[in-house]
DNA sequence: CGAGGTCTTGAAGACGATCAACAAACGTGG
DNA sequence: CCACGTTTGTTGATCGTCTTCAAGACCTCG
């Protein structure tokens, strides 16, 4: 399905870059004519699957999407959370056949960039593309941080430090007001992000909510107590790489 | 400490770039110019630290080298096991700032490429940028797969797995032979690679001897029945993407 | 030969999984 | 707008994997 181009739909990317260096004019001229074909991507459906080899790479205009891998017993592994201004497979540019899938969480505004245009920016542009390879060392970056969550945090604090993680990204593309955000996230599919069954997802979350550290109802999240959710997931945004500094 | 560099430092790397797509004359030449400062790190010495601002990427050249946090409980967690060839903090050419410590496992030999070089690479040869790039995205890739491990799979395929993985990385740079491989990591280490006590990987390990999948004595590792120790791994060799392809 | 690190073993207990049943919310069509 | 079916969330009981604590054996290397 496509819908009309009205919004730009690189705005949320060169928020992204722009939160960590600055893009010159010229620069996200060439991300808008490069950047096109916007489509609907219904929640539950694949926007690329597994074995896939992409001629192009996709970026979240809106909505949220999730990489995933599913293992032969059948069980579940979300391994990437991607929110509005995420290139989900940039790296399938270089990495050519897809490993794992990416999958809708909720309703996907998703537009695409061709692999061709990306491999003429390596030749023309090569300060965008040093920022284009940064987003993906950022993607990196979250899955050591993700790792350490799940080697070595309880439970408790895994959700936690997900919420910290997700309200700081979001509020990078402007996804977050004073009440809070809205996160369209069942609790398996948190399960399938922290590694837990879905009923202890449910304990868990409910210890939250009795600590006061977190209301979620429906999708929408609130946060009441920031400082002592921070202090128990242990968060500490640098992972995040929120510098803006000439890259 | 300095060691003269005999032999070609970037042998190990080449060599894996190759694995992926062609290295012309030219890019090897521009790799083993700017790649110098070959050094000794002593086993259990960082090679770059946690907060650093390094100017410079560090590359092994023999040894083996893990990346890891530290939580503030004074837990630990590896997010990555390095052999040779391993360009270990490519990634703060564009993060600038190190996230994580990586540290000597076994002694290592190191060389170093200035970041200078890399951002000139990036302007003169963008197919070559393209491959560093590519390692990056294939550390990503292995991220996932430890994610997906750490997330869903038991204690016993997870040990497997990293045996697995860990053979055919080394493969690609000559590190096994017939009678297997050498692996100088403790049992400790291993714990903070598969997220569990060290007492239970050593529980875990005594398990895959009796099965007859594994014999490990001092650094030396055998696997003695491949194909069970694939499947009860479930190992898939696809998310390393060994695969020569123009990229 | 001694000392520190590494490996091994046992026992007890915690954290999270699984199974099962039910309640609530949602969305779809009548 | 309501009825209905399906998905999502909630609760309880039981079970298993892995952790923790502790002690002793083994090795390796100065």
């Amino acid at each position: 399905m496509r819908v009309d181009a009205t919004a730009a739909l690189t705005a949320s990317l060169i928020q992204r870059l722009e939160a960590r260096d600055s893009v010159s004019a010229e620069e996200a001229a060439v991300l808008e004519v490069s950047v096109q074909d916007a489509r609907i991507v219904q929640a539950g459906d694949d926007l690329v699957s597994d074995g896939d080899r992409p001629s192009n790479s996709s970026l979240i205009v809106s909505g949220v999407a999730a990489r995933y891998s599913l293992l032969p017993g059948g069980s579940r592994q979300i391994t990437a959370l991607h929110l509005p201004g995420d290139f989900v497979d940039l790296h399938s540019f270089l990495l050519k056949t897809m490993d794992h899938g990416v999958l809708a969480i909720s309703r996907c505004r998703v537009a695409t960039m061709p692999h061709e245009r990306l491999t003429e920016i390596s030749r023309t542009h090569p300060h965008l593309m040093r920022l284009l390879w940064l987003m993906t060392l950022i993607d990196g970056s979250l899955h050591r941080e993700w790792l350490v969550g799940l080697g070595r945090r309880s439970a408790i604090s895994r959700l936690a430090h997900l919420l910290c993680e997700t309200r700081v990204r979001l509020d990078c593309v402007g996804g977050v007001d004073a009440d809070g955000f809205d996160l369209p996230v069942t609790q398996a599919d948190l399960s399938d992000i922290l590694g837990l069954s879905s009923v202890h997802v449910n304990r868990v979350l409910q210890e939250l909510r009795g600590a006061g550290l977190v209301t979620w109802r429906g999708a929408r999240v609130t946060l009441p107590d920031w400082p002592r959710l921070v202090a128990l997931a242990e968060f500490d945004d640098r992972y995040l790489h929120l510098a803006r500094e000439p890259r």
